[in-house]
DNA sequence: CATTGTGAACTCATTCACAGCG
DNA sequence: CGCTGTGAATGAGTTCACAATG
C-alpha cells in the first residue's frame, strides 16, 4: 500500500463498488473480476484496480476480487465499519423527510438528536420517537451523545450560524443541504448537496449536448 | 467565444457564480472583479475569468464585470433565463418534502405533476394543489404539460423501471435521488444526488485526514 | 493463462504570467 | 493604471500496456 495523494473522485468510486459488491454477493457472486465490477460502475477496469491499489493488494492474479473480503475492506477504508452519530438541525419538510429515511440505519448512520429554534416544534416527538431540541442545547447534546457529523437543513439565511455552532461544539463532519456555501475552520469537513446546480447542469446539458 | 470543451467543473462554477452575483447585487454592488467573485466562491481568480472565457467576453479591462450583465449571461448559458416544467415520481417523504421546496419555483423549476404506483396514494391532492396520478398515466401526462425534467425519489428497487418510463415518454433529462445507478440511453442525462456517498466520503476524510 | 498491480503515457483541468485594453 | 483575456506551464487524474504471479 502505497500513501500518495488519492484522488477524491476515488473515495466516490469506492462507495459504487461497495455497493456493486453487496449486489453481486446477494445474486450468490463469490469473486469478480475488476472488468466486471468496472463495467457494473461504468467505469474503466484499470481505474477499479488503480483505485483499491492506493490501498492494498485486496485481489488474487489470475482469479478477481473475494466479494465479501472486498466488501469489508472498503468498509475500513471508508470507516463505514462502525456506526456513526448524526445530529440534524432544522426540522422542515426536507428535515422531517431525512430523519425517516431508511438507507441511513441500514448503512450505519443514526441520527441521534434534531434541533430546531421554532417554538412550535421544540418539544414535538418525532415517529422516529425523537424529540426535537431547542438549538441552544446542541452544545451539551453533541458531547452526551457523541454526535460526530452535523446535517444542516435550514433555510440559507441561517446555513452559517448553524455551522458555526456546530463547529464550536468540536462537530467536525457537516453534511449541508441548504444552497449556500458555509466557511469553517480547516479542522471542520463539510460536504454540500445542492439540488439546484444539479438542476442547472442539467438544462446546460440539455441545451447544448441535444 | 471559443467552442473548445469545457471542463464538467466549470458548469457548476458557474452556478455558484450566479448565486454569489444575486447576493452581490442584493448587497448593491454594481461591479464586481473576478477576484473579489473568486474569494466568495473559494476559487482561484484565473478560475473565473477562464470558466467565463469559454462563453464570451463578458468583462471590462480594469473594472471588473458588470453584476446584473453578468447574472443575465450565466442564466443564458445554463438556460434558466426561462420556466422547466418537471415531473416527479416516488411521493414519499423525500418526494414531499421536495414539492414543498421554495427553492425550485424561485429559480423557474415548477413542478408540474406528481405520480406514485401506490394505490392509497394516487388520487389524494398535495398542499401544493398538485393531485397525485398513477404512474400508467405519465406517457399521456409528460406530452400534456410538456414536462422536460424527471425526478425519481422511488426506493432504489424500482427506480430503473421509473427511468425506462421517463426515457421512452422522451424525458431526457432525470435527477435520481435514489442510491442506485440507473442505466439509459447515450440521448439521456442523469444527475445523481446520493446522500449515503456524502456521508461516506466525509467518514473516510474524519478517519484520514484528522 | 487469466487477471492483478503498476510505471509510463496520455488526457484533462487548473494556475501562472503577462500581453492587451478600457 | 488595473483588471480582463489567454497562451504557456504546471498539476492532477485516467488509461494504456505489460510485467508479475497465483
Amino acid at each position: 500500500m502505497k500513501t500518495g495523494k488519492i484522488p477524491k473522485a476515488t473515495i466516490t468510486r469506492l462507495s459504487f463498488y461497495y455497493r456493486q459488491l453487496e449486489l453481486l454477493e446477494f445474486d450468490g457472486y463469490r469473486m469478480v473480476s475488476s472488468e466486471k465490477l468496472a463495467w457494473l460502475c461504468q467505469v474503466n477496469p484499470a481505474q477499479v484496480r488503480k483505485d483499491l491499489g492506493y490501498f492494498g493488494e485486496f485481489g488474487v492474479r489470475g482469479v478477481g476480487y473475494d466479494v465479501i473480503d472486498l466488501q469489508q475492506e472498503i468498509k475500513k477504508i471508508l470507516a463505514v465499519n462502525r456506526n456513526w452519530n448524526m445530529g440534524i438541525v432544522g426540522i422542515g419538510n426536507l428535515g422531517s423527510a431525512l430523519l425517516q429515511h431508511q438507507n441511513f440505519p441500514t448503512r450505519g448512520f443514526s441520527f441521534v438528536a434534531a434541533f430546531d429554534s421554532d417554538e412550535n416544534k421544540i418539544g414535538k416527538v418525532l415517529s422516529s420517537g425523537l424529540m426535537i431540541k431547542d438549538i441552544r442545547d446542541l452544545k451539551e447534546t453533541v458531547k452526551e451523545l457523541n454526535i460526530e457529523i452535523g446535517v444542516i437543513t435550514t433555510p440559507p439565511s441561517v446555513a452559517q450560524g448553524v455551522a458555526d455552532i456546530f463547529s464550536e461544539a468540536q462537530v467536525n463532519a457537516l453534511l449541508n443541504f441548504s444552497p449556500t456555501q458555509i466557511h469553517v475552520p480547516e479542522t471542520c469537513l463539510v460536504e454540500n448537496i445542492d439540488f439546484t446546480i444539479k438542476l442547472d447542469i442539467l438544462t446546460y446539458k440539455l441545451k447544448n449536448e441535444i
